[in-house]
DNA sequence: AGGGGCTTGTGAGAACAGTCACAAAGTCCG
DNA sequence: CGGACTTTGTGACTGTTCTCACAAGCCCCT
């Protein structure tokens, strides 16, 4: 029995590691600090320090009593956990506007990932350039996988194409997908499929936001009426 | 006592609701159908059945049994329930690539949201116009908010913008903000805030991804062990 | 009018996530 | 070297979300 991992690590607490690793990578480089507790690392994160510490012991005992963290030493372990410390080859599929700021997106290469391919099926856009890489056709999509490495597709299509172009990824090899069409893809459970919808995140806000006045508007006639109580 | 909410709808039921409302359009516009069972929305929404059943259970009882749910009419309880039988005013500020792209996305206005403002710092975009609307200067921004009755406000800044364009915009009165910047904002609970974060999700994806690749890698070694049972 | 066949709505229980509070373990200082 | 102080790591509790399973209700057919 080799490495046993010690325990699994809830999908809760992955969501935040990144966020950890954020404000500790803020407080390396902007102020080279040492020490973090789990109390300040929870005011940067947003979160309470309790579910700090209880998301770092997934990890292991990296802390010391009466100390705190030590930042490099934590950033090394979260880095890690989160496979980091490799390249990640990705690829982009579909070149409208949203792929095209996504090619150019700083914060897309910082970390380790490395868009390494572009793809689309518009004969306009095939064999341009865009942010320094050639637009391949999509049924290059394959070959290129192989050749290129790529283990992350990123879809950027119309949601119409979605689910094609989702398939043809996990046919090529691809394990780990980032959908930003406004779509449900359905793929076999070996394949992570990650969701980012700017609509439904409106259509939320939405809700509460439509609460609020709600509420608002059920006191104003309450207090017309005079109500006591 | 006038309309008490019936049961308070979970904040997870809220955030499927998007989901169902997009598939119930595909079968309403696309195929014209009138019916649905919990089952077939569930296979369109990527959930189970019986959440299905619970989650619209939270709205009312709009189903029946033996037949399902009429299209049309549960589309419109989830609409009202969302609160987008209204429009609601958006302004984005950050006018860079990603401000840009979501400034021409079109997915964006579908569905009531209004983009009614732009706003930056940069003298050098101040004053151009983008996607039809002009980019005005920051500063404008509590008086714009006011004027045009703005009640969402999208951050696309770089990060270390994010947080005093967050407060300028609760400043200015608005209660919901989407923050597309990669950084934690903080602000008075009675604003509601979600994070969009791209390169979270990609070192979610990372993480999961490296988890197969290690397991692969630890049968491999087993197999080359002859190991047993 | 009655029975068979579907599908909803929901109670009960399991699984998961978050919070609290405190013992354990370290530092620091006199 | 000992005691005051700090901060972690975690057990126990609470709350939320998911899943299962089935009674209740409705349609349709004969």
């Amino acid at each position: 029995m080799a490495s046993m991992p010690s325990r699994p690590i809830p999908e809760a607490t992955v969501a935040r590691l990144p966020v950890y690793l954020r404000s500790l990578l803020d407080l390396a480089e902007g102020r080279g600090q040492l020490n973090v507790s789990s109390e300040e690392l929870a005011n940067l994160a947003g979160v309470n320090a309790a579910k700090v510490r209880k998301d770092l012991s997934y990890l292991g005992s990296y802390g010391t009593r009466g100390v705190g963290y030590d930042v490099e030493y934590l950033l090394y372990q979260i880095t890690r956990e989160l496979g980091l410390t490799q390249d990640w080859p990705v690829a982009i599929i579909g070149v409208g506007n949203l792929g095209r700021a996504l090619a150019s997106y700083k914060g897309f290469t910082e970390r380790g990932f490395r868009i390494m391919a572009l793809f689309d099926v518009d004969d306009k856009v095939v064999g341009s350039t865009v942010g320094g890489l050639p637009v391949r056709h999509l049924d290059d999509l394959k070959d290129a996988v192989t050749e290129e490495g790529i283990s992350i597709g990123v879809i950027a299509t119309p949601p119409g194409s979605a689910q094609e172009v989702a398939e043809r990824l996990a046919d090529a090899g691809v394990k780990s997908i980032l959908n930003f069409a406004p779509t449900v893809v359905n793929l076999p459970p070996d394949v992570t499929v990650r969701k980012v919808d700017l609509s439904t995140e409106l259509q939320i806000l939405s809700f509460f936001q439509q609460r609020v006045q709600a509420i608002a508007t059920a006191r104003e006639a309450n207090r017309r009426l005079g109500a006591g109580r």
